[in-house]
DNA sequence: CCAATATACTGAAACGTTACAGATTGCCAA
DNA sequence: TTGGCAATCTGTAACGTTTCAGTATATTGG
């Protein structure tokens, strides 16, 4: 018995997967028309395009997506880019739904791409762009001269950052005002009397440490505070080096008596240091933190708060990459979040 | 000036990606000879593949994906599917992680499929089955009678779950031992001379629902301890109901006195819930939490944790669909995470 | 020394798609 | 009638890979 004999396209009637060919055979068209009326190519029928696409809706036809790439070399892939070691958590999580949001009714796929503490961040982002994975990439930890951006735009490859650059290029980005979340939070500190203030950065290589140490600075010279400085942590250190740093400040004379913290997890570590040292939050200091998601004032209620929505973050992400894609300027596709005010708990 | 006339191939000089035919060209031999000298074919000879292997290696050949994915079907990619409304921050970026390990030597990438709460969570199943586009699924949220095992199953696509099934069907799955989670957490309660025992239930739907419930029910008859029913919520609840039910709770005559709980985020509720009917934690009720990061005792140093390691999970499901896909026994492919020992605040 | 056989290699076809360069038809102006 | 042209439709080739069915050469057995 040679089943090749019944050969694939040549009857319409099996479980294999419809491809154009089957349409064809289906229509009584050629292939070629087929996959023009699919597009709404101008120089089809009007009935035979609506025939043809009744049809494909009908039998479920969904275009090959390996014969696509190879044709045309659109992957329809949007790639992540995530360091293992240091993204948070909650980050992870929202932007990545953020994303699948925007691309939920489109072709596209969401692939993860990562890499870890001892790769070069451009690791990555080469291997994207050498082998053609992907049509658009995001990347995060955005450098205010940052390698990846320049090697994206080089090899004309469609990308959207988290985070700014300094570098004189345009390039779609989305980002979160740290300069005036350190304000707002300088400002809230202030206004409970509060004077000497630290801060507890980003991470110091990244661009948004410098937005958040300028809103910092130039806030405390409005308000008339001083900065008692502490240098020795970032929210990318450990929970427990945060901890122990947090502690020996505050056992210090010179104590800040105001604190603000870009993360929520670092926030946690600040608040157990500021009890290791014996101190009482809301009393004898006050800390104004970022978060994501409205767990630190489950926490502790003294604690005030601005929200930073990273599945927001996400889906402009994403729009902006899918929209340089489809040929927008990349200079209309960049985005800045306002922060919430200071939020105190509200019972 | 026709640029045709230097047809791609005829030259390796180009910065065009170097494809088999390229190669074929450089080492003079036939496009056939050069992919299966490439994957370690017999019947080359074991000079001109050390040849064609070295060529390769030096000028950066990688297959075409779209190339491989259109001849033989093979996708190289594994898709993970997520639920946008109910996975755990902490789960989906820690799984992510544990996955992304596993593939990292591997040619797989990891696709992030979607689904929301409103859809049937077969649909991203069915989708990614009917159009090919992965090699290996892996799912959550697993239920004793699975639907999108058992299609999975009926269709032949190797994937693993995220927790058991009990449909007699046999698969890869990774657990995390809940029943004896609920045992121990019962236990050490018992220790603290906590007797009137409520549980905060995983999803109610779900197989480790059930495990978990046992696990609790079995210990309590063990030590003679009794249960306060507490039905009206799960982790699946927003901080929110989950707060307000349980200062309900403790506000009542037949409080517990000891609360276990299934999930971190879900604790911090229950601790506000505690602390909003004015009782006090560790005096007046003690609380037994999983967490999958080491924050709880930042939170509250009287809680008792028990940790549960989703990184390890993503590995062990990665592992596991490779494995299938590599063609291994599924049955082999199984494996239940022992939870940690149940663990107080150390210094 | 011939045939059989093993060894090492090769061209053609196919996967599903799109772009290119026609082909066919009908209709109208000259 | 004829030539031209617009409106529709079509076959072929190509993207990069693997599989199939060989071919050519060397090696072996009798």
């Amino acid at each position: 018995m040679d089943r090749r004999v019944t050969k694939k396209g040549d009857d319409a009637s099996g479980k294999e997967r419809p491809t154009l060919k089957t349409l064809a055979f289906m229509t009584g068209l050629g292939v070629t028309t087929v996959s023009r009326a699919l597009k709404d190519a101008p120089e089809i029928g009007a009935e035979t395009r609506r025939r043809v696409q009744l049809v494909a809706k009908q039998i479920g036809y969904r275009p090959n997506r390996a014969g696509v790439r190879l044709r045309t070399g659109k992957t329809n892939v949007i790639s992540l880019v995530l360091n293992t070691e240091h993204e948070l958590m909650s980050f992870v999580s929202d932007i990545i739904y953020g994303v699948t949001e925007v691309i939920a009714d489109t072709p596209y796929h969401l692939i993860v791409t990562p890499y870890s503490r001892s790769q070069d961040p451009l690791d990555p982002v080469r291997y994207l762009v050498e082998t053609g994975s992907a049509d658009g990439v995001i990347i995060s930890r955005t450098q205010p001269n940052d390698p990846r951006a320049r090697y994206m735009l080089e090899h004309g490859v469609p990308f959207a950052t988290h985070g700014r650059t300094d570098m004189g290029l345009v390039h779609p980005y989305h980002d979160f005002d740290n300069y005036a979340f350190a304000g707002e939070a300088v400002r809230a500190l202030a206004a409970k009397g509060r004077n000497r203030l630290a801060l507890v950065t980003p991470p110091v290589g990244l661009t948004y440490f410098r937005y958040t140490v300028n809103g910092f600075a130039d806030a405390l010279s409005e308000v008339g505070a001083s900065e008692v400085p502490f240098n020795t942590v970032s929210i990318d250190h450990t929970i427990e080096q945060i901890r122990m740093r947090t502690a020996q400040l505050m056992r210090r004379d010179d104590r800040p008596d105001g604190i603000i913290s870009s993360a929520a997890a670092a926030t946690l570590a600040i608040v157990a240091g500021i009890e290791d040292a014996g101190l009482k939050l809301g009393r004898d200091v006050d800390v104004v933190s970022k978060q994501s998601s409205e767990v630190l004032h489950l926490f502790r209620r003294e604690l005030l708060v601005v929200n930073e929505d990273f599945r927001l973050a996400g889906s402009e992400l994403a729009r902006a990459v899918l929209g340089w894609i489809a040929g927008k300027e990349p200079g209309s596709l960049q985005s800045l979040s306002k922060p919430s005010e200071v939020l105190p708990y509200r019972g």
